[in-house]
DNA sequence: CTGAATTGCTCAATCGATTGCGCAAAATGT
DNA sequence: ACATTTTGCGCAATCGATTGAGCAATTCAG
């Protein structure tokens, strides 16, 4: 039918059913007990939506209404098990509680984070949770101005309230579990590298003290040119150790999962003086377990997190000191 | 300010500048030009929306708009790169050309997909692409009653135009190659096992075609017991190997990056045995290349099928045969 | 059989931004 | 000085759904 060129409204659904628009439309969002309309009409309102194909425009009736239930999140990105584990139990939990959820992926891009979190905004979300972003402050201070809440997740900021893993208890237990096993397995104690991040970071930083505070008890001292923490990717972790070729025992604490892709080739381009080596990752994947000189993982605890972020959902509070999700160490 | 708890509108910007709400609005779309507002009020009016942290209200835009921009997409999940890749890019490449991207994951839930695909035609969205989707003829229909162009990605459909990879000629590839890397590492030559994915479904229908050809071409017969399809999980891939404890060489065809995490489970699983056995994955990960035993991986060509996607959006066409995209091989 | 309560529905204002139309004032032409 | 054009802006309708208020018809109480 050519008709249906155009989307159908309740106004022509009020002419085919010979009633109201009001009728119609509380017929539709289930408000029509609440305003006695009888139920003869809303089966027939409702037979009629359905031939029409008729859908109703958000956009009008959000409108109208003085509550969105919408929430908006920002990711950096979908490359890793991590990020693709908030993306899904976001959505999850969001429905779960009636809101409706909205995901957008901003490439670890500044602007692009602030674009986004513009576009959320004018889009009406009651929350907008900046994950791992790198101005959080910045989107912060926008969202306070255009008076909606802001939380933050996996990475802190000051000016709202932030749920982020331990990574400071995560990564001294890894350390440990490394260094244990360089013992056992390589018969060695000595110093590991940290591998990947920017100290710039929170995260990085707070892994960096977690890493440097299990050696010192232990009573090594890490060399400063141990520390390389070069940045997010897989080829920069890679770089990094191309001046190094053990000719003996090594451990190395790796940042990321990104950063062990770079770990992981440079491992394989050893050839026979990699048994030799040994490793961990903070962050966890399910293949990790079968890379060859793996000997644990971080998995950070996503529910925990998400669990603790909707109770903020809804309730603004002052920003605070992050709270701590611990994580769980995965040994292989 | 307690006047900052309500979202500033135009109507307020139009009373501190000493305007017209019209005078305002074309002021913050861009319009003030051809509606000729002095530069002198325009320059005043973004100076007092800055100060007011005024936002746009898309709901109330978009309502009085003729179009919206918003192309929705519905993926299954994020657990792995493929669709991880598909997110990314496909937010990329709408904001590239100016539309907003809506992305939401439905967790292979033939009913969430539909909710789904319902909000977000509810949300205007000028096109609706259902990436993987279980029952896309069903969003398909729904589509067409409401006006909105739908499209399939990854799994085909028979009521909208589908872009989706070569999987027969990957498949045959890989077959092939996986077929290679058992004669020369093992000097042996034989039938393939096939694990993971469903029957039902369209991909895996056509991978087990490429991989039936592939050994018929080199005079080999597959037994019916080596075809484990037999899902979508990691244990599924996993539990449809215990039956098998190899005694010579063998070789394995496995279908998902999913279910490479339960073969990969079991091969490690083996102990000396899993020397003997090579295999090789549909789809791609950055860690397959150094899992033991692992000879290759197929990487479908996200960019490509995006590109192609998005010369179809906008201009609506009939359904016909599904759109493939060469995939690329990964031999390792 | 009359007044009160209930039922079933409609009217009209409203949410915030957009846009065709039109009107004064200023600038320009002659 | 007068006619014409240009500049600068405001008015009011509109998008589609929601909702408080209210009206007529029906049912009920006594």
């Amino acid at each position: 039918m050519d008709k249906d060129r155009k989307r159908k409204t309740i106004y022509d659904l009020a002419v085919l059913a010979e009633a109201s628009p009001s009728a119609v439309s509380s017929v539709l969002n289930g408000t029509w007990e609440k305003r006695r309309i009888s139920k003869k009409l809303a089966t027939k309102v409702l037979r009629i939506a359905e031939e029409q194909g008729y859908h109703l425009n958000a956009q009008a009736s959000l409108l109208r209404r003085d509550r969105s239930n919408i929430v908006g999140m920002i990711v950096p990105k979908y490359d890793n098990r991590y990020f693709g584990e908030i993306a899904e139990q976001f959505e999850a939990k969001a429905r779960a509680r009636g809101m409706f959820p909205v995901i957008t992926c901003t490439q670890r891009d500044p602007d692009l984070e602030f674009e986004a979190a513009k576009e959320l905004v004018a889009y009406q979300v009651e929350c907008l949770i900046s994950t791992g972003a790198t101005d959080p402050d910045r989107i912060a201070a926008f969202c306070r101005a255009a008076g909606v809440q802001a939380l933050n997740l996996d990475l802190p900021g000051q000016d709202a309230p932030s749920v982020i893993s331990d990574n400071y208890t995560g990564a001294r237990d890894l350390t440990r579990l490394i260094l244990d096993r360089c013992q056992s397995d390589l018969g060695w104690h000595g110093a590991l590298r940290f591998v990947g991040g920017r100290l710039s970071d929170h995260n990085t930083a707070a892994r960096l003290r977690g890493f440097l505070d299990a050696h010192a008890a232990l009573g090594l001292t890490v060399p400063e040119a141990f520390i390389k923490a070069t940045g997010y990717s897989a080829s920069a972790a890679w770089s990094s150790l191309q001046d190094f070729s053990p000719s003996g025992p090594a451990g190395i604490f790796v940042n990321s999962t990104i950063s062990l892709e770079g770990v992981v080739r440079w491992h394989s381009e050893l050839g026979s003086e990699a048994r030799h080596v040994r490793y961990g990752c903070f962050d966890w994947d399910p293949f990790g377990k079968f890379l060859p000189g793996n000997v644990g993982m971080v998995e950070q605890d996503v529910s925990a997190m998400l669990e603790e972020l909707f109770t903020r959902i809804g309730t603004p509070q002052a920003a605070g000191a992050p709270t701590l999700i611990p994580c769980k160490l995965r040994a292989f």
